[in-house]
DNA sequence: GTTCGTCAATAGAACGTTCTAGTAGTGTGA
DNA sequence: TCACACTACTAGAACGTTCTATTGACGAAC
């Protein structure tokens, strides 16, 4: 016999029932101790291993959490990362299904409906609400790294403002009083952080010195900005600048330090996202980190709460950020104006 | 009632039996055209989804092929996508299962053991040939960009030497003589890539001028490796130099210019993978594109092959790369040595 | 007018588990 | 002695499909 061994098979070579070596299997209550052995014995020695296919038609619950991402996200293989060790501490685990550019959201979503997950996690979607809120009606929805105004939906997501007010911060604290933003448009969190930025320098007096520059989520897109942030006059030029994403900030870094711009000498860079390209030595972006740990394991606790329909506190949970210095902030060139 | 629809149910509300039914939703032949409309109009209005847990176990076969990949990697993200699309086309699912910091291959694999996966894809897998040979006695395996000597296990991959003998010629025909190679030691590919760096410059009749630095797969390398490469005293320096791949081509731009040698004018760069990195406006890289949308094709019918037992070919699969000349490669400057 | 073939449809057994309801067997207290 | 509780185990029905017969019914061919 080549077919792998079933429940049957150990059930007869050990003499008993198939129920009481279902039960050894899944330790559950109803055997002595010694029939538990030789049943173990039995099965280890024939090489059986549960059918999971049976095992997730017969039982209830499929213990399977969808994950829909983005495959060129850097960030999101971060949280990928995050949610397989949070969803196996709880004892489930996780089906991915991946957004390419040929593979849109609903069809990753539709790909997971038919795995028959019990829960969804979406990492930074692009769907829209309504869909969200449709989806959300048949199964637990979390949505990562988006706010969604549902009230079906639950939200994780990074504190924004927050992330810019502490980059704000730390460039005030440095000597920095014409600091610059090139923000992120339309993308997910760009308006928070928008917010953050002015909030900070109102707070800390230099309201008028704001300057906002369209900017985006790539590198191409920092280094139109960059460009446009070196054809500004002495006097009003800012001494510091606060970026979307670390993608961006590459971009910015490049145009500056192309046109002959030092950083951190004659302009200090902050970043977000606390990405692999902010490590990098030859790049050591000042940048705002996201916390990925903390974010999917209350994702993970999220969905896992809902199922258990034992929910607590507020639908969207907000995390904070953390400044993480690094090469690209210094205090301002007193020599300069 | 608000469980989902089985197939008793739609047999119920059409008067007809489950099999029929079964019949219908399979497109299989056996039922007339007029019940075949009516079953599926009260599925529809039933809103009647297989489960695919019943399907898996009853059929022997799951069309499910596991797909491994680290999450990190940008051009395992390309080759997924073609992943997808080739499955599609032939009938087949993609199960996926990363490899996270965490998380190593042995366990992505077990996960996806257990789905009932009937083939395994593996991208740029870092496993010992014998895991994988023992992998492949079980089912059949591709593993996708690495070489490995195994007769059981199936290969695609690119001609990683014909990617540098493509670049050499390019550069050659500019006018260089002395062209340098920063190499990615012991990575999958590197070796080949050596291998044709040497060769193409033997050909061109330039085997003196040959220099080989040690480099890496990251931008820190290729920094490390710029500086080295400024080190050289002017009649030995090269006036182009081929890198190992583009993350580590961008460390060597950033260094390059940093030291205020321009590219392409003073020094011209070439990368291989072709990345995102390479096409960003700013990098604007000249490099080797590997043929993802192929590896995919062929990785897919390989394995597809294999379980239908109409296997042809080699065993390795072997995808001539693109030379995609862009911004970092010029004639050599004359004024120049 | 029997026989054969084809077509549409069905009954009922798989697939490999888990779960419910039960049956022996043993000890315990009155 | 009986009632009762407890433990160790089992029979058999699910779960929702697919698959292998089998059954009628209706023509066509002999």
């Amino acid at each position: 016999m080549d077919r792998r061994p079933t429940l049957a098979d150990v059930a007869v070579q050990a003499g008993v029932s198939t129920a009481l070596v279902s039960i050894v299997m899944r330790e559950a209550p109803g055997a002595s101790a010694t029939t538990r052995e030789r049943v173990l014995a039995v099965a280890d020695e024939l090489g059986y291993r549960p059918d999971i296919r049976a095992q997730l038609l017969r039982r209830s619950r499929s213990r399977l959490i969808g994950v829909v991402f983005g495959v060129q996200h850097a960030f999101h293989g971060d949280l990928v990362g995050g949610l397989y060790t949070a969803a196996e501490r709880v004892g489930y685990e996780l089906a991915l299904s991946a957004v390419t550019p040929e593979r849109d959201e609903q069809r990753a979503v539709a790909g997971l409906l038919q795995d028959r997950c019990e829960a969804l996690v979406l990492l930074g979607p692009q769907a829209p609400t309504a869909y969200l809120a449709g989806l959300a009606a048949r199964m637990p929805v979390v949505v990562v790294a988006r706010a969604v105004r549902h009230r079906a939906v639950d939200v994780v997501r990074t504190d924004d403002a927050a992330g810019l007010e502490q980059a704000v911060d730390h460039l005030v604290e440095l000597g920095h009083r014409r600091i610059a933003h090139i923000d992120g448009g339309r993308a997910p969190g760009a308006a928070e952080r928008r917010r953050g930025y002015t909030g900070a320098l109102q707070r800390h007096g230099l309201g008028r010195n704001a300057l906002m520059l369209p900017g985006g989520l790539t590198e191409d897109d920092g280094a139109d900005a960059a460009r446009s942030l070196l054809e500004l006059s002495d006097p009003r030029a800012p001494t510091a600048v606060t970026v979307f994403n670390d993608r961006c900030a590459t971009g910015v870094l490049d145009v500056l330090r192309g046109a002959g711009v030092a950083v951190p000498r004659d302009m200090s860079v902050v970043g977000f996202d606390d990405s692999r390209l902010a490590r990098l030595s030859h790049v050591d972006l000042t940048t705002v980190a996201q916390d990925a740990t903390t974010m999917t394991e209350l994702a993970v606790a999220r969905a896992v709460a809902r199922l258990d329909g034992t929910v607590v506190g507020e639908r969207e949970q907000v995390v904070p950020p953390r400044l993480v210095v690094r090469g690209t902030t210094a205090p301002p060139d007193r020599s300069r104006g």
